[in-house]
DNA sequence: GCTTTTTGATATGCCCAATAACAAACATTT
DNA sequence: AAATGTTTGTTATTGGGCATATCAAAAAGC
């Protein structure tokens, strides 16, 4: 460790947290090798390979859906109320994978820009029945056509039967335990 | 809305960004449909279904490093690490597509595991060359058998071939734009 | 009636990522 | 050599995503 008092200072770039796709035979020396980095062990592990690809995916999400603000979670969670309107805060959660506690403030948000609405549910009072407002109609329409543009691209890039397959094969390991 | 005065409290269970992979068909009527929910767009989308994957194969990855108390994260800067010794801590960092800013505080903590050391660089005073400590190095040798396991149990989900088409698919989508 | 469970909510903490600002060391220019 | 600019590691701060513990109101079970 190297004291506290012997620092500097100023700043950075991209950020993620796993490596860039670039792979390059490993230096046998010990340092002063330059160039791209080894990456050996990192570029054949599916998770690492996986996840850049994710990351890569939602960061075009995010770049194509910069006029209607939404996130990905936004995205996902308008369209399973859309799906499945009425239905209550926790089972809407409970579809999305996400915890009933950290899905309160997202709706929240939803419902503070007036795209969802929180209504008692008249069966039990207890529950949350969750719609969307017109306007949440009417963004998360402009926001499928925004994603069906993004699936073409991915459809481009991949090949029809591309996607297909990585579809099919990613979906096997949602099992993973 | 409903005002703050009307609410309830109790608690939760996993929480994943993204629903779950039960695809069932969307309920005509209004609200009162039981069972599951209509997933419809979310799992015909790529980024959706990749994530999900990539949240299994880190959750499984978690469970298998819990001996080594690694993250996916740590066991990717240690990789990096050993396979370039000696280089400078942002030229890791940016191989790992983490800013320095923030891999400050993860080589904090792997340096005071023990696992890794930084030293001046006798170059250029101000860069530190990042090294693996011999326990690094054994906590890795272990971590990388782990990980090996993981590969071969991903394998045999996928097939060999499957692994590979999986791999080379993904691969293609990290230069989207 | 009493107890347990469900539901929505709050508070809090961790991890990862992004941004701004800084000081020391270097590099460049004149 | 002095002034200027850049690189490097660092701090501080912020925000998002996810987890946990806890709570009160309502409902369900006994």
């Amino acid at each position: 460790m190297i004291s506290k008092d012997e620092r500097d200072t100023s700043d950075g770039e991209i950020g993620i947290q796993f490596p860039q796709p670039e792979l390059e035979p490993a230096p046998e020396t010990y340092a002063e090798s330059c160039g791209e980095l080894d990456l050996t062990g990192l570029s054949n592990a599916v998770g690492y390979v996986l996840r850049r690809a994710q990351l890569a995916i939602f960061a075009n999400f995010i770049r194509r859906f910069a006029e209607t603000d939404l996130k990905p979670a936004q995205y996902s969670v308008l369209l399973v109320i859309r799906n499945n309107p009425g239905r209550k805060q926790s089972e809407i959660a409970a579809a999305l994978g996400i915890q009933r506690t950290n899905f309160v403030a997202m709706l929240d948000e939803l419902e503070a820009r007036g795209l969802a609405a929180r209504a008692r549910s008249c069966v039990d009072r207890r529950s949350h029945s969750v719609t969307l407002t017109e306007e949440g109609h009417a963004l998360l329409a402009r926001a499928c056509s925004l994603q069906a543009e993004q699936e073409r691209e991915i459809a481009e890039i991949l090949g029809p039967s591309g996607r297909d397959t990585l579809m099919e094969l990613a979906s096997r390991l949602t099992n993973l335990q």
